[in-house]
DNA sequence: CGCCCGTTTGAAATAATTCAACACCGGTGG
DNA sequence: CCACCGGTGTTGAATTATTTCAAACGGGCG
C-alpha cells in the first residue's frame, strides 16, 4: 500500500507521453535508453532472435505495463520491444525514477512486484511452449490475453487479436501455418468464433479446460495494489 | 558498487545456515515462508507443472544464487523449488532484507540486477524451447551449465552432470529417451565425451556454434557487482 | 487496378514421441 | 555375500504432431 507521500511523488513524476505507430521499436537489443517506458495504450511485445533467424515473442505488454524497467538497473538490454499496435507510452527519465525507488520502499516494492509478475508470467510460458501441444498452447495464450485485457479494461470476450498468424506461432513456438490449423480446429469445436481479425471466445470454461489455464500466475491480486 | 556501510550491513546479517538432501523441497507452490533463501553449495532448480502431468524445469540455481527472492514480494510462490543435489543454504530473514533494501539503494539495486538476470536467462530458455531444435537446445543448456559454473569456481570444463536425462528433458521440452538419443549424437560427432554421468566438453567452440550459444543474456559483468 | 501481406489449404517430409523391452548400477536386505 | 530391486540409461520400431514447401486466395492500401 502506498502512503499519501508516495502517491504524491508519483502524481508530480516529469513524464513525456509520445505516440508511436505500430511495428515500431521501443527497446532494441544492446541499446540503453535514459528512460523507462510505460505502456498507456496500445500493445507491445519482447522478442528475441536465434542465429538461424528463429523468433520468439517472450511477453506481451498490455496497457499499464512497464517497457522496461529492467533498462533501470541493467546497461544492456538482452532483447528488442516492439509495437504491435498504435501505441502510447510515457517517458521517465531513469534518475527520477531511481530517486523514487529509494525514497518511497512502497513503490520500491511495488515496482519489484511488477518485475516478477512478469517473471511469472515468463516461465508459465515457458511451461506453455515445453510442455503443452499446439492447441493448449494456443487457447493458453487466448485465456491469457483476455484475463489480462480484462483486468485493464473490464472488456467482454470479443476483441481483435493484435497479432499475425505469424506472430502468434513465434509466441508460441510453433508455425504460422499450423497457427492457422489449429485456430480453425478450435473455431470447428465452438471455443471461439472470429471473424476476420476478430475472436470471440465463444466458450470460456471449455477454453481454458482445453488450455490448462488457471491465473495465479498472473498475480492479479498483488498486482492491483500497484 | 557498494559503499561500506553496506558492506557492513550486509556482513553483519544474521543468517541462518542449514543442509538440505537431494531432491527436497526448498519451496512449494502457493507456501510463503518468512524468509529467503540463498544457495551456498549444490544446484537446485525451478519447476511448473501442467495438469496432465507434464513438468517444466524453468530454470536452474547454481552456488551463489538466490533461491526466492521473489517471496521477498509477492506473497503466494507460482513455483516449487527442488533440490537437484544435496545443497547447503542460508536462510535470511525476509526482515532484514527489506530494511536492507530501503536503507542501501546499492544493494536494492543489486538485488534488481540479480532479479532481472534470471528474467533474462528464462527468456532464453524459452527461446531455446521454442525456436531450436533438440539437438542446439541440449548444446545450449551444456554451455550454459558450464559458463554459469565457471563463473562461480573457475571450473575445468568436466562436470558430472548434476540431472538425470528426465529432467534434463524437462528442462529443455523434450523426452527423456529423446535426450539420450542426442547426447550420444552430441558424443559420436565429438562435441562432448561422457563417462557415466560425468560430462566432458571436448569441443566448445563446436558446442557453442551447435548451441546458437552468447552468454550476452547471462549479464556476466552486471553479475559481478553483485 | 494491382500489389503485397497475411491467410488458407493440401501433400510430403521430418523431428520427436510413444511404447516396449532390456541393460546397468548402487543400494538394501536376507 | 549374493540376490533382488527400483531408478536410470539404452535401443528399436511404429506412430504422431508439427514442419516444410508450394500454391492460391483475399483484402486493404497506395
Amino acid at each position: 500500500m502506498l502512503d499519501d507521500a508516495a502517491r504524491a511523488a508519483l502524481s508530480t513524476l516529469a513524464i513525456e507521453v509520445r505516440a508511436v505507430p505500430a511495428a515500431s521499436y521501443l527497446v532494441r537489443e544492446g541499446q540503453p535508453p535514459r528512460r523507462c517506458a510505460f505502456l498507456l495504450e496500445g500493445y507491445s511485445y519482447r522478442q528475441k532472435f536465434a542465429v538461424d533467424g528463429g523468433r520468439a515473442l517472450v511477453s506481451l505488454q498490455v496497457p499499464g505495463d512497464f517497457i522496461d524497467l529492467s533498462n533501470l538497473f541493467l546497461d544492456e538490454s538482452d532483447h528488442d520491444v516492439q509495437t504491435l499496435t498504435y501505441c502510447v507510452v510515457a517517458d521517465i527519465a531513469h534518475a527520477d525514477l531511481r530517486a523514487l525507488v529509494t525514497e518511497h520502499p512502497a513503490i520500491n516494492s511495488g515496482f519489484w512486484v511488477i518485475g516478477l509478475i512478469e517473471a511469472s508470467t515468463t516461465r508459465e510460458w515457458l511451461l506453455n511452449v515445453g510442455r503443452r501441444d499446439a492447441r493448449a498452447r494456443l487457447a493458453h495464450l487466448l485465456c491469457e490475453i483476455t484475463t489480462r485485457t480484462e483486468a485493464v479494461d473490464g472488456r467482454d470476450d470479443t476483441y481483435t487479436l493484435p497479432m499475425t498468424q505469424e506472430q502468434l506461432g513465434d509466441a508460441l513456438g510453433l508455425t504460422a501455418v499450423h497457427v492457422n490449423r489449429v485456430l480453425k480446429g478450435l473455431e470447428r469445436d465452438g471455443l471461439i468464433a472470429r471473424r476476420k481479425r476478430e475472436v470471440t471466445i465463444v466458450d470460456i470454461p471449455l477454453l481454458r479446460r482445453a488450455a490448462d489455464f488457471n491465473d495465479r500466475y498472473l498475480h492479479l491480486d498483488a498486482r492491483a495494489s500497484a
